[in-house]
DNA sequence: GGCCACGCTAAGCGCCCGCTCACCGTCGGC
DNA sequence: GCCGACGGTGAGCGGGCGCTTAGCGTGGCC
């Protein structure tokens, strides 16, 4: 989990863990026409074109279109994760860490802001099996917030009166940013992230 | 705009301006549908059957599957536009405008899920001519929200430093309601809408 | 009672979807 | 130089999609 990584230029492809180079393409392509258009408005002919390989290459790579979806939720959400698993745990004060944690995960969702759409937001159209998986990781994210605020709250840094409510708004609070953001808009990734760290903040009554 | 209209237990079905009746059937239907599978993967068939007709039934009353989101869309958007304004607009200082208005807002966004979940989530599959009106009608929310804000900052009652980006963030956290807001689940709207309104408050500073 | 207007259905058209299959070029090993 | 393995293609299958059309039952009007 290098800094190189979490900074948000997206220089870095980071699907370098998908092998081999034709796959990986295929998946980017997919990740592309998913966040565009979405999961079901996305025919495999389109994907493949944008790879430029014929429909029929897909299959040699992925059993199905779902399967496309699957590995791309999967990679993604533990990208998230060790995102927020960095700041979570670093040292530091919970006021630091909070910080830490929602601006990495904000510049992620906006930085990233394709990737983090589909992951996001396309999680109704995988199957009962793989949507269970997906929900398993999501809790261990909402685990990792709550256990700074409850930190926090247990130091007396923070003023909370429902610390799961705070969570969740927290965290959604973030992931919508992959439906809003606009790369062609006024803020940078780095601009968003540190007025949400500013926000939460507030949102939990840090003194 | 009544308050029995506001409130949102559900009892009053919204869609009493869509006549005649089968039209309005097909519609309710439609939202079901969208909300449940996204309206891509929902079919015509699926609509029409839901409301206990033939697919051929839906084209004596839409010319088209999305002529229903439009509609759908456009009838939400004045429904949440009406709520929203009639809030923020009343007597009172900004802090109890803001609240007032985040609270009704959300109350909205979980009482109504399923509707709000088309309205919020599906503007992509409409076409550009139909995505610009509806687009209008979201920057008017966002002014509504802003000038609250704006009337808070001059009177000295909250601190802001961003308020576009503020006033972005507070409609993002009550739109996102839709997203993860389950009927089943712990908390009733009145709930999240009593703890968004003070979380909202503590992200513009009200004293 | 005759007749039209209207709301609806049964059947189906043309299209494009996800996916398959028979085949092919290339490249390393002997 | 031949051969199998492998990654790829062109063509196309079965099916379900959005939508249309011909025709039918019924209720209101004279």
């Amino acid at each position: 989990m290098s800094t190189a990584e979490e900074t948000t230029g997206g220089e870095v492809e980071p699907w370098e863990e998908v092998t081999p180079d034709a796959a990986r393409r295929l998946l980017v392509a997919a990740v592309e026409a998913f966040a565009e258009r979405g999961y079901h408005a996305t025919t495999t002919r389109d994907i493949a074109g944008r790879a430029g390989m014929s429909p029929a290459a897909l299959y040699i790579h992925y059993k199905t279109k779902e399967e496309l979806l699957h590995r791309i939720s999967r990679i993604g959400h533990d990208k998230a994760l060790g995102i927020l698993r960095a700041a979570a745990r670093r040292e530091g004060t919970a006021k630091e860490r909070l910080a830490d944690a929602v601006g990495s995960f904000v510049r992620w969702h906006a930085g990233r802001r394709t990737t983090a759409r589909v992951v996001q937001y396309e999680l109704d159209a995988l199957g009962p099996d793989a949507r269970a998986e997906i929900v398993a990781l999501r809790r261990q994210v909402d685990a990792e917030v709550r256990r700074i605020i409850e930190d926090g709250v247990a130091a007396g840094e923070f003023d909370v009166l429902d610390v799961r409510g705070t969570t969740l708004a927290v965290l959604s609070l973030c992931i919508d940013v992959a439906r809003w953001f606009n790369v062609d808009g006024p803020r940078t990734p780095e601009e968003v992230g540190a007025l949400y760290a500013d926000l939460v903040l507030r949102m939990v009554g840090a003194r």
